[in-house]
RNA sequence: GGUGAGAUACUCAAGUGGCCAACGAGGGCAGACUGUAAAUCUGCUGGUUUUUACCUUCGAAGGUUCGAAUCCUUCUCUCACCA
């Protein structure tokens, strides 16, 4: 009897962690079940991810689901990662992007290796498959795949949000773009799903996955945890590289905490929210604390910096990283690491600037010269003629940009 | 297949013969203020050491003209309506 009550309050304590920071379950139900299962006979589950083979570099917005994934394996999930090789030469429709081309072989292994190297920083690659959808997209055949499409009809797919607002406004819509929720469901058919994850935007797909194992009679139907995006460093957009609003997993410390400084004051509660270790009751009393001018955000904010900096580049490099930034921006001391370069002669200051790749042209470096953001030596010049004769120099455009350049 | 509309810079979007490197908005960059925050204000936002100048750019290629983003021809692409 004893036992029975502590395995239902561990069950409650895995599923209250669980719940965190998500933005929907839909068959809880079924998430109780399998816990259950895994606390009282140690049966494990999958739960099943898609990612798109083209763009292997992770960044915060992906890890806020990778760190739940890595939660469920902590209570007895088997992830199975899967690479979208074939879903990838059709392209997510929820980006505009048009029908991509098929990568070859050996991209998508590299990428594949790759995302191991990130995606292993947050996941047990013990409890870890790594599987690629063409290996059972290809055996179907055309035969299979208008069996596929048989299970499903426009008027449905239309529903789709973004299918709807393109239909309706008259955007088009390729039929290859109606595939995509298909195969992202026919992934969970064919390697049996019991939880699928993903963004809040998935969820059309996800619930495919759940309707087409219905269809073809796997005899379960996947349970959907969908994670909410996380919004850019604007604050305002989804994280995405192609935005440049992103933090990536691989950036340097340095760039790293920087960035997370940059962030607003309230975007810094929702990343606390879904990137932080720490419980949901210490970022209450954070929150309450800065409220109360007990705590200054700015601090708040470094901790949090420390935190995600420590994750993927160890204690030591957090600490420097922080140390670093202090240096520049709050001594306005010059960075101990810059990159170095060399010329020849005497060097137009507008070209020394290109050349050190501060500035894109001549023609920006002579306008930024002349809204007081160069600085040499650390001291802002004005001069756009200037010319730097034989000698080392510290050049400096903005806030944050530096190079060291020695004239021979 | 027929008819009509359209394609302008990072995005949206004005401009229908010279005043156009091209209004405006968003975004971005920089300066001031700060905590490299937010908010706010200001400037910049094709290239070039001829910088009150020159060169390239308004879907592509030709043409008319002293002069074309703007007019004409052909082509490419997109959308709508009809079939």
């Amino acid at each position: 009897m004893l036992i029975r009550v502590k395995r239902k309050k561990m069950i409650n304590e895995a599923l209250r962690e669980i719940k965190r920071g998500v933005s929907e379950i839909i068959d809880e139900k079924r998430v109780v079940e399998l816990l259950k299962n895994y606390f009282e006979k140690g049966e494990s589950y999958f739960v099943k991810a898609g990612f798109d083979p083209t763009a292997p570099d992770l960044h915060l917005g992906h890890t806020v689901l990778l760190q739940k994934m890595a939660l469920f394996q902590k209570c007895g999930a088997i992830v199975q990662f899967i690479i979208g090789d074939f879903t990838g030469m059709i392209g997510d429709p929820t980006g505009k992007n048009e029908t991509r081309k098929k990568l070859d072989k050996d991209t998508v292994l590299k990428n594949a290796k790759s995302y191991e190297e990130q995606v292993f920083k947050i996941l047990d690659p013990k409890k870890t498959q790594i599987l690629f959808n063409s290996s059972w997209i290809n055996k179907l055949g055309s035969t299979g795949l208008l069996e596929l499409t048989t299970t499903f009809n426009v008027a449905r797919m239309l529903e789709r949000e973004d299918f709807e607002k393109r239909y309706k406004s008259n955007a088009p819509i390729s039929i290859s773009e109606f595939l995509y929720p298909l195969l992202q469901g026919y992934d969970s058919v064919a390697i049996k799903s019991d939880i699928e994850m993903g963004g809040t935007d998935q969820k059309f797909n996800l619930l495919m996955g759940r309707y087409l194992q219905r269809a073809y009679n796997v005899g379960k139907e996947q349970a959907v945890v969908m994670m909410p995006l996380l919004e850019g460093l604007d604050g305002v957009n989804k994280m995405s590289k192609s935005l440049g609003n992103y933090i990536g997993v691989t950036d340097e410390p340095n760039d790293m905490f920087g960035k997370m400084l940059s962030i607003s004051d309230k975007l810094m509660w929702r990343y606390y929210e879904l990137l932080s270790s720490l419980s949901i009751e210490q970022i209450n009393s954070l929150r309450e604390k800065v409220k109360d001018g007990l705590l200054h955000p700015k601090n708040v904010k470094e901790n949090l910096a420390m935190e995600i900096v420590q994750r993927y580049h160890g204690d030591a490099a957090a600490k420097s990283a922080k140390a670093e930034f202090e240096k520049i921006h709050s001594k306005n001391q010059l960075p101990s690491d810059m990159k170095e370069f060399e010329l020849e002669n005497s060097v137009w200051i507008a070209q020394a600037l290109v050349d050190c790749g501060l500035e894109s042209s001549t023609s920006q470096a002579r306008r930024d010269i002349k809204q007081n953001a160069v600085s040499v030596n650390q001291n802002k010049i004005s001069d756009m003629q200037m010319q730097l004769e034989i000698g080392e120099y510290i050049l400096q455009v903005g806030k944050r940009k530096f190079a060291k350049l020695k004239v021979t």
